[in-house]
DNA sequence: CATTCAGTTGAGCAATTATTCAATCATATT
DNA sequence: AATATGATTGAATAATTGCTCAACTGAATG
């Protein structure tokens, strides 16, 4: 079955025309609506998104949120019940994405959320109880 | 090697007392940052990212966000290219985060954007260049 | 310069996820 | 009632993910 046949029953069904004019000029609606939606953000977004769609990851983001400081590697290690090693991966995803900052001191890193992580995360928050 | 050890080493790096009562009140710090950071809220949100994190889920709400209307499933199908299964697992995952509402109208179904949704993408959006 | 410590990296494995196929439900039509 | 259509559901499977362990890098310190 094309894919479109099924639409213009259904624009059969909502609108009085069903003729095929009506259902390209639709069709280029979508189209049009769909490259709108798809631009080349797209990939990076979702990577964002990934990286905070996981427990110990959204963690550490709210933490570094929360404390509105950069924190080091060994603060957030009492806190989250998984290894060091697990902790580090978390951080190289969370800074490929561009949620976190990374910085050395010494034998140390500290971290510090980004302005769009915290977009991000205010953006949860404010819109929870719509 | 207990968890606060290297904390401890930390603190007395950075601050000039090393004393056990600058690292427990310290770690007291840290605790409530995380009881902040971790409220009812997590795992819901956890849920929402999770189901953003992902092209086809992603391009739906995109989609209805960038559309401004509620749009049938069959109007999807053109743009998506996976099957109309994968589209409708799509849209009850979307629908559980509370990311897109459903209506029934005749034999078809219609879709449309949560406030929700629409704010997350927007934060997303206004961030993109910060 | 050998050692120690903080953190990272990569391999490997268990668990989860994304998709498809086939069957089913629900609504409309004949 | 029987059929057709739109959409959903569940099972199966391939692909991805999240974690740990072990090995490693880089920086400080004896």
């Amino acid at each position: 079955m094309s894919s479109t046949e099924r639409l213009q029953r259904y624009l059969a069904d909502e609108r009085d025309g069903c003729g095929d004019e009506e259902v390209s000029q639709r069709l280029a609606e979508l189209e049009e609506i769909d490259t709108a939606a798809g631009g080349p953000s797209l990939d990076a977004d979702v990577g964002l998104l990934s990286a905070l769609a996981n427990e110990t990851r959204y963690k550490i983001v709210r933490i570094l949120h929360v404390a509105g400081e950069e924190l080091c590697v060994c603060e957030f290690a009492p806190l989250l019940n998984v290894s060091d090693s697990a902790i580090s991966h978390a951080l190289s995803q969370l800074t490929d994405a561009g949620l976190v900052t990374r910085r050395k001191e010494g034998k140390w890193r500290k971290y510090r959320a980004t302005a769009r992580a915290n977009a991000v995360l205010i953006a949860l928050d404010g819109s929870r109880e719509l």
